[in-house]
DNA sequence: CCTGATTAGTTACATGTGAAACTAATGTCA
DNA sequence: TGACATTAGTTTCACATGTAACTAATCAGG
């Protein structure tokens, strides 16, 4: 990460298909569209949904907020979400007796059964993805991506995300 | 590019936060918000008629068709995008006398002007962004992407996409 | 305590979107 | 030439989403 002498980025011009934030969300709209086919038309279910049952599997129990921290989505989206769990017996809501206002979610027997069903075709979907990637690259990927994350969700003014 | 010999895929246990799709997504969510931000108040456009923009700007005089191929957008997106900037006097529609189901949309001298404005605002935020990133680094980054763009619109179902 | 600010979560509303249906023009092939 | 398929672009419809307003509970601090 070490820092270059700029040119003094004057008057370039613009090539929208190089344009990293372009490409950036090309990508992004694909990983979302490529994971949704793979449970949406399995499981039936959205991405917001499929976000709060990967959190769930990996955390346990956690309240809404927790969730849309974690995975990045409004509140609006995870509270739709959580209810449309709910409403499919896919996961259980508990109101925490110390701060009734919110309540813990977690995944049922059936939402326990989902997840463990999903996850492995999650994997392989991304081992397909990055399958003849060596190593060495994705390593550098992998970090150059961690900091554009960090100083993207900066420059965007942070709050809350979108599918994947 | 080199393979690897990759462990046999079996469970390994999912953390989403690592978890390549859910990455992509997030990131090129920023891209999109931060950018948009960026001439969205300050322009009143959206992220469908920056690119319509973009493209023409580059590319001078195109169809519909064209526009949505080259910057990956719903036909209807383009559509009412192309719409939106006719309506402001931003571009032009010419029929094509020799196929007159299409029509040649290009920039008007407005839309130029406003083309000029914005693309020094969309390089220094894409330099903000990769700012302290070594050329190296971001070489490797760029040709990973490029190989996850490709792939990931096969297995997306390529098609039509979003903002940025 | 008790009033005002904050927080978790839901709901109402307006907007943006894609799928599918549609219109009009062109291409195909007999 | 004439019927059928295809293509560019628009419109309709249903749905997902974010903003803002709202409810209910907790916190701060006088």
């Amino acid at each position: 990460m070490s820092t270059k002498p700029k040119p003094p980025s004057a008057d370039r011009a613009l090539h929208l298909e190089q344009f990293l934030p372009y490409r950036l969300n090309v990508v992004g709209f694909f990983a979302s569209r490529g994971l949704g086919r793979v449970y949406g038309t399995r499981f039936g279910i959205g991405i917001p949904e499929w976000r709060v049952i990967a959190q769930l599997g990996e955390f346990g129990q956690l309240t809404s907020r927790d969730i849309g921290e974690l995975s990045q989505m409004h509140k609006t989206k995870v509270s739709r979400a959580v209810a449309e769990l709910d409403k499919r017996g896919l996961v259980t809501r508990a109101e925490n007796r110390a701060d009734r206002r919110e309540a813990f979610v977690a995944l049922s027997a059936a939402g326990l059964r989902l997840y463990a069903q999903i996850v492995p075709l999650a994997l392989a979907f991304e081992e397909r993805w990055i399958e003849g990637i060596s190593a060495d690259e994705l390593r550098v990927f992998e970090r150059v991506l961690a900091v554009l994350t960090e100083r993207g969700r900066h420059l965007a003014g942070a709050y809350q995300t979108e599918e994947a």
